[in-house]
DNA sequence: ATTATAATTAGAATAATTCTTGATATCATT
DNA sequence: AATGATATCAAGAATTATTCTAATTATAAT
């Protein structure tokens, strides 16, 4: 169901259906925070942030629909270290760089034409489904 | 002192101290478990397999034990998605690859030469202390 | 030997996440 | 529109890995 909210106009919209999942009212805002705030929100980040537009929505369902959207490849999910999970919209293969003063991450792209193969031994037959490249350090200013 | 048959490892004979850090006889049979099991257990795999010759080791010393073998530069830790940490004494930078059929995790090398930076677009001013490459695939049969 | 420091132990506490269960909503058919 | 089937949601309990706490023991230093 599509009704525009009367007071607050939908910044971003979004559709009924992505990849075969059904967008609830509830999916639609966890994506929809996604979509703005581009700084890898954990889940209870975006939990807070939904909670705005969707006072009774639970934590759970926040999981849940986290869940539901990285299943249908909608959004990634990024772990670092232990620390509590991050989700980000950018589908795009790319790794994070993790500042460690500021706590700032950063998304880092790989340069055009380059391959793992060209780096990495890999083992002979390996077929890579996904690769997870994090990185630890500082912003020097020059 | 290494035994010349992989065969039968030869009990591996530990200092009193390395880098700096006391090895007590916890330590000892910590470190000595990652040295002769490489497959990247967890704390609970050592815990288990050290209860062998120290009955009365706990869960907690365990992660003391690899918590400050790993502050010291002695050992790495690794981590997969949110599953338990893995622990591994191999100190040479290298990733990791995780064959989703078997659960082998299998270290991978840098091909000699290449550096992260020929690869990726880093953030101007980033200096990086810590790397993680993990690689999630299969193993096919050629 | 005595004191200080460090390490160990057992169990309690914590934090992130998942699970369970009952309630709602949506969909497909009539 | 009513019906049943399926999917989703909410609340809180349960789980799991890990860390913390406090008491005990071992080691080192004087």
């Amino acid at each position: 169901m599509v009704s525009p909210n009367p007071e607050v106009p939908a910044e971003i919209e979004i559709p009924e259906e992505i990849s075969g999942l059904r967008m609830t009212r509830q999916r639609q805002e966890v994506y929809r925070t996604l979509m703005q705030q581009r700084n890898h929100p954990t889940a209870n980040d975006v939990f807070m942030r939904v909670k705005d537009r969707l006072p009774n929505i639970s934590l759970a369902t926040v999981y849940n629909c986290l869940e539901a959207l990285v299943q249908h490849g909608i959004i990634r999910q990024v772990n670092f270290e232990r620390e509590s999970s991050r989700y980000c919209p950018n589908l795009s293969e790319h790794g994070h760089f993790h500042d460690a003063t500021t706590g700032v991450i950063h998304d880092v792209d790989f340069k055009p034409g380059v391959s793992l193969a060209d780096v990495l031994n890999l083992p002979p037959g390996a077929v890579i489904d996904d690769v997870e490249i994090t990185l630890r350090g500082k912003l020097v200013t020059l």
